[in-house]
DNA sequence: GCTTTGACGTATG
DNA sequence: TCATACGCCAAAG
């Protein structure tokens, strides 16, 4: 398992509950900036007793990665669901839920809603 | 090795 | 908002 791999299922294995995080983020956060392709890679490429939270992680655009309809579409709405994050038609309101929303708040002070 | 694919991202129109 | 183009790079064939 190389390090840039590690480092990938690390900064997933760090978004808290009830929060989300794009492709982008993960890969910035592990180094490697302008890798997203590789953390998508990874996800479909993860070991059975990794457990990740991979539901927390979307596109750039708040829309959750996988073809619509299919199983894992419908797992990952039902588990971000049940943390609480809303999934409207397939997406997520990053501006909300994100990650870069939370930071974001802290340096210009934007309303939480 | 080369080509194709893919759970992506940004820029443009 | 949707489509297209281009950049990116690990795997699979």
């Amino acid at each position: 398992m190389p390090d840039s791999h590690r480092r990938v299922y690390a900064a997933i294995a760090a978004i808290p509950p009830g929060r989300v995080a794009s492709y982008g983020a993960i890969a910035a956060r592990a180094g490697l900036p302008g890798r997203a392709r590789l953390v998508g890679h990874l996800l479909g490429q993860t070991p059975d007793g990794m457990r990740l939270p991979w539901h927390r992680v979307l596109r750039a655009s708040g829309h959750v990665a996988l073809a619509p309809g299919s199983a894992g579409f419908r797992a990952q709405c039902r588990l971000l669901r049940a943390e609480g994050v809303e999934v409207k038609n397939g997406r997520v309101a990053l501006w909300r839920f994100g990650l870069d929303a939370d930071l974001d708040r802290e340096l210009w002070g934007l309303p939480a809603e």
